[in-house]
DNA sequence: GCCAACGTTGGC
DNA sequence: GCCAACGTTGGC
């Protein structure tokens, strides 16, 4: 199993967001390397950190869950969708994407402040300088320790 | 609101 | 294929 972290900006589609719906597809990623990690990489069953950004504070919110196998992101071939994709077709799609499912919300936000002040977590790929993908791979160490940190064991993960 | 970082675009 | 200009991200 792999493991990622998803940005979110919470006034879009926050951690409650997902908690509410459940399920959502993750839409309007247009970034060939983060689609790539949806469309390629991703399994049922990944598990994901889900961080909110352009928050006060930004951090880690809780987890999600990829939902289902990757399909082709429908707000690219919609006109009136702030995503729209002239260039692309429906027999070549150019934008895929994933479900996500809701699993848990840390109890407190783990910010990125403590995330930057612990030795491991701090290799993130989320906070190095410059570092703008809005889905990256996660070490599964640095999963498990952002999830204890949070106070969220890894039965509550599995669970 | 500022600005560093960096991906994308387009002229050549 | 180079690279300057431009746009976006996102922490601060």
């Amino acid at each position: 199993m792999n493991h990622w972290l998803i940005k979110s900006e919470p006034d879009v589609f926050s951690i409650d967001d997902l908690a509410r719906v459940k399920r959502e597809p993750w839409t309007g990623v247009r970034n060939y390397q983060a689609r790539n990690f949806m469309w390629k990489e991703m399994k049922p069953g990944d598990l994901a950190l889900f961080y909110h950004s352009n928050a006060k504070p930004p951090g880690i919110a809780g987890v999600a869950k990829v939902a289902g196998v990757p399909y082709p992101d429908e707000t690219q071939f919609d006109p009136k969708s702030e995503y729209h994709d002239p260039k692309t077709t429906r027999e070549n799609p150019r934008w895929w994407l994933v479900d996500f499912e809701f699993v848990g919300k840390f109890y407190d936000l783990l910010p990125l402040e403590s995330i930057k002040a612990d030795p491991v977590l701090s290799q993130m790929m989320v906070c190095q300088r410059g570092t703008r993908l809005s889905i990256t791979p996660v070490d599964p160490l640095h999963f498990k320790r952002a999830c204890k940190l949070a106070g969220w064991g890894a039965h509550t993960v599995s669970g």
